[in-house]
This record gives structure tokens, sequence and C-alpha cells, in this order.
DNA sequence: GGTGTAAATGGACGACTGTCCATTTACAGT
DNA sequence: ACTGTAAATGGACAGTCGTCCATTTACACC
């Protein structure tokens, strides 16, 4: 057999010591977040970290990869469950709606991703993942955009979807930091609504909100 | 007279404090900023940071009021520089645009910004001071845009101008984001082009960018 | 200039940090 | 059942943390 008994065992061990140090960031931050600490939650000894991950720093790689792999996941299996063969606009509501549903955007990774990146500048592999999950999810939402403006015949489709991308992810950016901040009275249908009405401001004949337009 | 050699001297060395703790923060990040390498910086003793601040959580927080200081006099002397009679739209142009200046968003400012932020949770004062800031920008940029909305006769215009008021507050600190993680890619005037075509798309009456709206 | 008082110094202190290894434990293969 | 090997333990270790205070310095007032 491929899975020992050992291999199980020492695969459980890695992860327990990855949840709760993602656990410690998110309810301590970075700064509060101690081998001690961790080691306290995952309930295994002291000399564990240094056995799977050579030493603090490799963990917390280890940990802010995994939180960006559940993101990716989270964010799959929504997008997988609303359909691949919808049209642009329906799959661009889909991720927006995805990227703000409670199974991806939460307390416990809203707090991960902002203590990671609040010290992105000193770690080159947390600038690296961050960077990858945001290219990831602007080819997600560029490509139904390029769609929707060469269907309108815009004059240069691409450059005006890279700018309703960029906006796009820059509203959802500062939606997170919303409930970051405020978790408790953030209203997740709200965010969905004033993203949805600043796009059917920009593609009035796709994204069809009544009033979103009050000008013109 | 009111200001002895001593008091100049007590609040100069005050202020040294608190812009080393601020150079750490954005060097080093909040989990690597300690006492030792805030009075190195400062040139201080070991001493001063009991002595004027009672501990080194007593200079954090004076640290970020500091900080928040700053945002607001930059913000202010840009805003008053553009002229406070102006349009409703040329007023939220000017604050979009001064949000998005060197003077305001700088790779220091970011950085202590979202050190700070990404331990909110922690700190009570932090997030009082974080809270103050976006109330204060959320005001002075939802009053033009309900003028607009009344002007056009919207429907709901308070309802209207809240929901484009928190979606431009978002854009910005969309960008704001964008410029912490990449500052030397990052392109302040593609920045407020964006925010613009957003706003131009919402009331293309007030805000008339060619191409803004490519569809309907 | 002498004196009182506040500012400033810098080292001592215990607590805690992350690392690492000698020892113990437990499973896999024979 | 025995043996070899990998996993797991938990304490020792040097280093650093933030706090605090006895001492020195320097200014303001008389």
């Amino acid at each position: 057999m491929t899975q020992n008994k050992r291999d199980i065992s020492r695969e459980r061990n890695r992860m327990a010591l990855i949840e709760a140090a993602l656990d410690c960031v998110a309810e301590l931050g970075m700064a509060n977040t101690s081998v001690s600490e961790i080691i306290g939650r995952s309930g295994l000894s002291r000399g564990m970290i240094h056995l799977h991950f050579n030493g603090k720093a490799k963990l917390m790689e280890a940990a802010i990869a995994h939180s960006s792999d559940l993101y990716y996941e989270a964010l799959d299996r929504l997008l997988e469950q609303a359909g691949s063969d919808a049209s642009p606009q329906a799959r661009i509501e889909a991720i927006v709606r995805s990227d703000l549903s409670a199974e991806v955007l939460n307390t416990r990774s809203v707090r991960i991703w902002y203590a990671f990146r609040g010290e992105a500048h000193n770690h080159e592999i947390i600038r690296l993942y961050s960077d990858t999950r945001h290219d990831r999810l602007r080819k997600l939402i560029y490509q139904p955009f390029l769609a929707i403006f060469r269907e309108v015949g815009a004059d240069d489709p691409a450059g005006v979807a890279r700018d309703v991308t960029h906006g796009t992810l820059a509203l959802m950016e500062g939606m997170w930091t919303d409930f970051l901040l405020h978790p408790d009275s953030f209203d997740r249908d709200a965010a969905c609504r004033i993203v949805f009405r600043f796009l059917a401001a920009l593609c009035p004949q796709h994204f069809d909100l009544p009033g979103a337009r009050e000008d013109g």
C-alpha cells in the first residue's frame, strides 16, 4: 500500500500544524503568532515544526500556500455548480457572487488574507501567492468581459475589457476590506448589488438592472 | 514663554519616536517592529519609550494617530488647492485624484496603513482610526453625489448616492491595494481613468468621458 | 553661580522567542 | 517476536523581547 499508517499520521500532523498556524494568524495576527501558540493549538510537541518544516518561516509559507488552495477550491466549487456554459454576464455574476459568498469570504479567510498581505513586502512567497491569485481571478473575469465588448462592437474591446476587469477586481477588493473591518454589519447582497449596479451602468444591454443609470 | 527649550526638546523626541516607529512599520512590518529597532532608528535611549508613552503599545497607538493626521493633512491641502466652490463632479474628481496622488498614496503610507489594518481586530484604537478615516472620506464624497442624483431627478437620490459612494470608495480601496502590491508598475493616471470610466457610465451627463459606456 | 526639578540615559531583569537534539515511542518488514 | 528505522517528544539553549529604575545630565528659576 502507498499509504502507511505512518504516512497518514505524518500527513495529518503536518496539516494540523498548518491549520493551527492559520487559526493563530486569524485570531492573533502575524505579530502574535509564535511557535508556542501554534504548538499549543495543535496539541503536538515543540519539535514538530522543525521536523516537518525546518523552522517557523517555512511553516508560514506552507500555511499561505494552503490558504490559497482553500480559496481556489471554494471558488471553483461554487463556479462549477453555477455552470460553465452560461452567458458571459452570467459567468461574471457567478464569479462576483462566489468571491463575496460566505464560503469564500468569511472572518477567518479575510483576516488571514490581510494579515499575510500586510507583510507581503517582507516575504517573496506571500507576494507570489497574492499575485497568482489575483492573476487567476483577473483572467477568469477578463474573458467574459472581452466577449461582451466584442459583441457590442466597442472601438477597443480589449482595452475596455482590461479597464473594466481592473475596476471590477478593485471593487471586489474594496468589498473584502469592508468585510474585514465590519464583519457583523457587512451585507453580502448589498455588496453584490453595488458591483452589479456599476457593471449595469457600463454595459446596460448585458446587466440590465433597472435604475442602474440614473443620469443621461 | 510657553515653549521652553525643555518642552521643545521633549516634543521633538516624542515625535522622533513616532516617526521611527512608523519607519519601522513601513520597512519591517508590525511583526518585526521591536523597541530596539525603534530606539536604534531614533538615536535615542532605551528608556524614552516608557518615559514618553508608558510602553510600546501606547507608542504604536500614538503612531497610528499621527499617521492618520498625516493622511488628513495631505488630503485637505490637495482639496483646498483644487478649490471648494467647484461643481459636484469636479469635487469628486479632486477627491479621487488626491486620494491616488503621490502625496497621499506612496510606498510608506500604504505599507503603514495595511500593516496597521492587518492587525485591526486586535487593537480597538486601530479600528477606531480606520473607521474615522473611512467615514470622513465617505461624507466628503457622498454630498456631491447626492447633489448630482438630485439634479437629474433620480427616483431615490439618497439611495443611489449611498450605493455609488460605497462603490467609489471600494474602487479606491482596490487601487490602494494594487499600489501596495505593485508600487513600481502602478499607474496613477490609469487608476484615475478607470474610476472615472465607471463614474462616467453611472452618470454620463456629469462625467462625460468619451467611450465610457461601450454598450447600450 | 547655585539649586531644584524634569528629561534623558542605559543597563538589569524576567519572560518569552525560535532552534535543535538526545531520547523515547511506535510502526514496518523480516 | 524481533529488529531497524522513521516519527514524535520535550527540554536545553542562546538570543531577543518589552519593562522599569537607579543614575546622570541639563535646563529653568532664584
